[in-house]
DNA sequence: CCGAATTATGCACGATTATGCACGATTGAG
DNA sequence: CTCAATCGTGCATAATCGTGCATAATTCGG
């Protein structure tokens, strides 16, 4: 019995969808192939977003908790806070800052200028509540219904409120950051708030961690070539730096 | 069969999230590692802000613990957390419940029933990001210009977006009470929200720490009889109480 | 039909990760 | 204070992973 790849790919996601989870070892007994076929299997997969890659195996992942900014705001903490020493550079004294549901942007409300006259303006409670904590800066929610797997507000309510205002620059965390498919979002109403809150900001900036490079989420937001700068940090894939340039990014690397 | 290593990190996360604590012995004996193993994944977990690691295993932690600003401002933490068990009595499973910028409220926050199907209103970053944080209620964010000294949106963004809510009850947090002053707060504009508010909604809770008894802030928020109960500690004077209720309060005492 | 380019696969190798055990230190209850 | 439970650390072992490379299969343009 001979199967093919797509087929192959096609059974392993659809058991991940069924029990939640698949082991490599397993895999490569019960389809007939080396384990290494089924580690690059699943590495495809996650990278299409389509499973989360642990050792052994791979997690069908749970389109909530996984992509909750509470989650992920305790990962990688020094690489984001690089990424937002980065982005706090094209704050100017005085200016009206915007910050989305994103762990990135949970370290920029930190690692933004002391006494700067800023304002923000965020869509995201813990956003919110970090910057109101620092006592140096305006703060303006937009309400309305927070979505809990986001963990923002990003209903028509919201999308109302975002009309009304003028960010001189937006920072937009992305969920898949991809040459092709442009900054992507696990969710299609988290897709169009960001869309349309970038469009409404005189400049968009999108810190990518190193995670979510080269890989695609389900929902477009824009392009690449679309946001004014895409940050990644210092060990980001030449290659994937490449492929931002090419589509049209200016891309800048981090410090190390 | 075999576990995956993160597939058990799911698991003790999830069984954390739902009985607010899990005990080493017990998942080791459960999961068949050894403890040493559960020991790890709880340091992972607790180093990633999921819960926080305890002698013989791990709890789930408040979710106000992300606000620093519960144990600063908070120094009577437990007499807070008395009351706040004392105010989710009066919330009905399916509630919509708003909760106004207060140490109290946050405590309130925590302690609300989980899985209770409650729908949250607050004008409030810090009591919106707990809220979120618990994942298992609906939260509405009542947006515009956070007041710095407040740590609320209490403007006439706010106040208009509180005409379009109806709560079934609202949790007043009291910078003052006062027999004949009735229940008062430091700024105008918050006065006259917490007011605003409190007439849209069905019953009006007023939790008053001991503090605030007999103090009488600036700005008049409502009379002590027109809140549908005034919710005290077990250490407030017998006499503040009478007087309390000699003004038409229905006054509740904690439980000790 | 044929050769070149692309893709898929397996294998070897060193690197990384997970786990259990031993040992001494620490904690908390009585 | 005493003692048992729990904890942290270092270490050994085994499983798993990533990468580079060689080989087979497939695709594609003449």
């Amino acid at each position: 019995m001979t199967m093919l790849p797509g087929e192959r790919l096609d059974l392993i996601s659809s058991r991940l969808q069924d029990t939640g989870k698949v082991i490599a070892a397993d895999l490569a007994r019960e389809l007939g192939v080396s384990e290494d076929t089924i580690r690059r299997d699943l590495r495809d997969l996650s990278a299409r977003g389509v499973c989360e890659r642990v050792y052994g195996g791979a997690l069908r992942l749970p389109a909530s908790a996984a992509t909750t900014l509470s989650k992920r705001a305790g990962q990688s903490v020094e690489a984001k806070a690089a990424l937002a020493r980065e982005a706090v550079k094209w704050v100017d004294e005085g200016a009206c800052v915007f910050l989305d549901a994103a762990s990135t942007n949970l370290a920029i409300a930190d690692a933004l200028p002391r006494d700067f006259g800023i304002t923000c303006i965020t869509n995201a409670p813990q956003i919110a509540s970090a910057l109101t904590l620092r006592g140096d800066c305006d703060v303006v929610v937009l309400g309305g219904l927070v979505n809990r797997t986001v963990g923002a507000a990003i209903g028509a309510e919201a999308m109302q409120a975002a009309r009304n205002v003028r960010p001189d620059i937006c920072f937009l965390g992305a969920c898949g950051a991809d040459a092709q498919a442009g900054i992507t979002a696990f969710h299609a109403e988290d897709a169009s708030f960001k869309r349309a809150i970038s469009e409404v900001s005189a400049i968009t900036i999108a810190p990518v961690t190193t995670e979510k490079i080269m890989t695609a989420a389900p929902f477009k937001v824009m392009e690449l070539a679309d946001c004014t700068a895409v940050l990644v940090e210092a060990d980001t894939p030449e290659n994937a730096v490449a492929a931002f340039r090419k589509a049209g990014a200016d891309v800048r690397r981090c410090a190390q």
